[in-house]
DNA sequence: GGTATAATTCTGGTATACCACTTTAGACAA
DNA sequence: TTGTCTAAAGTGGTATACCAGAATTATACC
């Protein structure tokens, strides 16, 4: 039995044309949308559009304005922590999961991820260069072996990943980044899950820290810090 | 500025009516059901019943089956663990933190909670009693001073509920669950989070086996397990 | 100029007609 | 009985017209 692929609705389309629009700021922080001016640009019809607005809402992208239109959901240093809290809750235990009996699949598939680099000029590599990253993450979640969490995770790399954007564009923490994702890997390598874990906390908070920064030091012309 | 109710929407109301036949299981887990056919059983047109649907889809409640209909989201053994898994992880992190610095308030209104019961053969009150049991948990959820977490908690027992009603049918399980929040609130009260760590993560276990039981041993009519 | 008010132009929300595609039912043949 | 082909009925997906209400703008009046 084979069902047709629902990733080529118009609808899904737009949607991810508006998440790409949202995580890369094009569409700013604070703005507000509304469903035929999204759908005119799009060149789809409401409908879908507003079910991509929808899904949206729901990721946490945009907000409903009741009669008022969308607005796309403002950057706050709370909800960074909160973000970045909830990883932390999310990941350690995932982490300590994967430590436990790694396979050495899994280290390998690791280790050749933590060897990305970016440049700080060229932004394609910045794509490519959180690509990577968001797949050694979620590598790890999968390894804890709750798909649950997994899906998790995944929902919340979508939304950190616009942090992640203005977090790169600070400076070059390319070198940073990857020896904290090789101290990781030796860790779980060695299954030492102190290690691991530890491991993973102070990615995290450098990486909280990190973006913390960019926003502050940042141009605020697009964020909206409150 | 004032904003209309966004809840009085019609597809809000659809939404409601089919999370609830979803979770007293009137629509069977593995059911397949269309846009059309809901709609015309809830007097709304298709937009809002499609738009309660797709967010039906997001909450986990229903599988899309693309040019086939909805599938109400199967009840399996592997999922149930998964479920449980995931609010061992979340739930013992939040309690581990109400447990830092509770409020009286906090204590008093997790006390009062823990004492509602319900009758077995009062299907009314079971009601009550779930809806109680999860202000408890969400109440907890909310002390640990993240809202992220509170969400994905209450998604959590949004979730949990179908199930929840099928554990509490198979035996009077009132005492033993008040005995479990009691213990837990008692931790709490004395700010020791070994102790309230261990209280909850007994809780989840032994609601988890409760409900795995009352699955193994009910009427697989409306189950479908695999 | 300032203020109240009316008209206009937005908004999301809803109903509905239509489309391509799938599944199904049944007729018919081997 | 079994298999195949076809017509009918079903599905989600889409476009669109319309609505009530909110925000905005224009206008009339003081």
């Amino acid at each position: 039995m084979i069902y047709p692929d629902p990733e080529t609705s118009l609808a899904h389309q737009a949607y991810q044309r508006l998440q790409q629009e949202i995580l890369t700021c094009v569409l700013v922080p604070g703005q507000v949308v509304s469903e035929r001016e999204l759908a005119r640009k799009y060149e789809v019809s409401k409908t879908p559009m507003r079910e991509a607005l929808s899904q949206a809402c729901h990721q946490g992208l945009v907000l409903r304005l009741p009669g008022r239109g969308y607005l796309v959901a403002p950057i706050t240093i709370k909800d960074i922590r909160a973000l970045f809290d909830l990883r932390l809750i999310l990941e350690t235990v995932a982490v300590e999961r994967a430590a436990q009996q790694p396979s050495s699949a899994l280290i390998v598939g690791l280790r050749e991820m933590s060897a990305v680099k970016y440049e700080l000029d060229e932004p394609e590599s910045h794509i490519y260069f959180l690509e990577t990253n968001r797949a050694f993450h979620l590598t790890l979640a999968e390894a804890a072996g709750n798909p649950r969490l997994l899906a998790l995770m995944s929902d919340l790399f979508d939304e950190l990943e616009r942090l992640f954007h203005l977090g790169l564009r600070l400076r070059d923490s390319s070198e940073e980044m990857r020896s904290e994702h090789q101290a990781l890997v030796a860790a779980l390598e060695n299954g030492d899950q102190v290690a691991a874990r530890q491991a993973i906390t102070e990615q995290i908070l450098s990486s909280r820290e990190r973006i913390l920064e960019a926003i502050l030091q940042g141009d605020f012309d697009s964020i909206q810090i409150g």
